[in-house]
DNA sequence: CCAACAGTGTAACTTTGTTGACAGATTTTT
DNA sequence: AAAAATCTGTCAACAAAGTTACACTGTTGG
């Protein structure tokens, strides 16, 4: 058994908890461990718990009977995850894999209910995080309904740039993720190609540098009027 | 001065709160009457209060600057609105417009924060609200992304269906709003041109029948299957 | 170091949806 | 009842993006 204190220490997850909450969720959930490509949850299925990312990534994807996927988006050590399906009681809408081995906290729907009982206060820290989804797919919708690619790739680079942008000795700001094309075409509901075409568009302009599974932000001013077009 | 107790008697919209809440409500809101195309708040303004639908119904939608438009949801008398900014403290992300003569009740945000702050436990109330309204985003996006239009209107007018629809003596259900197709069509981001064929096509199948501004459903279950076959 | 794999660039062709235009239908207003 | 406004159907030209196909380039692991 793993010393989950240890871990968690050091960890966002737990910042901004009283400090009776975090005693109680230390003694009842479960530190798991998954290996690359394992599921979390599925499409469908009943809430069973709420999840907290302590380590590696988790992949929040919806696939549609032929195959398409659509990568809704990717989850970070500090985040929680399916906490809405125990909030309103509906089965998951979402897949959640794990890209590459991960570390997720493990509260069970049962103690987490209990919590809340216990503690109603509690339900104004999931309001935050709500709020922040929801415009977050608000602003998914409204782009793919109103701007053209191209315009709807500029808002996700600047995005992902705020997440995983890194300043290093060279020129611009590299966005520290492995990030293929197609999966950034999964992001936005188009084909790899229309994505190779648009960055290949980007680099020709010298607004962005590409590498193999990287990217790199040589001037945030072009994406940000490119978006600013159209919103 | 129109006495607020006895309209809002008959309204959802204050169901489910505590009585003293329903008493704190009653003193502090401010019934207001708005006109056909009134604007109830814009994109990008401060969150200035939370509207509660009395009468009428209101649209939510979003523009881009070059005219296009969205209509994200059509809000129902029972429903609240613009807790989200209020919620979160950051601006407005859709323009609220009344649609023909509406009357909604308004809490300005010093009053709602003034409560919350008194009665913690109130946030539990928005949590539902929250979770319905990021559910049916991610399905927009969802469908948007993987779905062909055929598929998303399918989608769409069981929507409006379970919200509108009513059994009349003509066979089949009548999905009871003024809705034309130019409305249709800006609910699901594409051209009105594009919902006509799609209308005509199902009308051929006899799956609904058109008139001027309305529709009626005759085949629940075509309509199912055309979604099925993609979820 | 080289084989296997994952990722990228490009092109031809097809499908889907847009745009603009207009005629006809239905409803509302005067 | 006539006029105005709104709504619908359709067409042709066009644009955007999907699909299929294949060569090429990096990366990783034995």
């Amino acid at each position: 058994m793993i010393d989950k204190r240890e871990i968690l220490a050091a960890n966002p997850l737990l910042s901004g908890l009283p400090a009776d909450v975090v005693e109680e969720l230390m003694a009842v959930s479960v530190l798991k461990q998954l290996s690359d490509g394992e599921c979390v949850y599925a499409q469908g299925d009943d809430g069973d718990g709420l999840f907290g990312v302590v380590q590696g990534r988790i992949r929040l994807s919806n696939s549609s009977r032929d195959g398409k996927e659509l990568l809704v988006m990717l989850v970070e050590p500090g985040d929680w995850i399916g906490e809405v399906s125990l909030l309103d009681g509906l089965p998951r809408s979402l897949d959640a894999f794990a890209m590459g081995d991960c570390a997720v906290l493990f509260l069970p729907s049962a103690r987490f209910n209990a919590l809340l009982k216990s503690k109603p206060e509690l339900y104004q820290y999931f309001i935050p995080m709500l709020c922040r989804k929801l415009r977050l797919a608000l602003s998914y919708v409204e782009g793919v309904a109103l701007f053209p690619l191209a315009a709807r790739l500029a808002q996700r680079i600047l995005e992902l740039l705020r997440f995983y942008g890194v300043e290093d000795d060279k020129p611009g700001v590299l966005i520290n993720v492995h990030l293929p094309q197609e999966d950034l075409a999964k992001m936005l509901g188009v084909s790899r190609q229309a994505i190779s075409r648009e960055l290949k568009r980007l680099e020709a302009d010298g607004t962005i540098a590409l590498a193999y599974g990287q990217l790199r932000v040589m001037n945030t001013v072009a994406l940000q009027d490119e978006l600013d077009r159209y919103v």
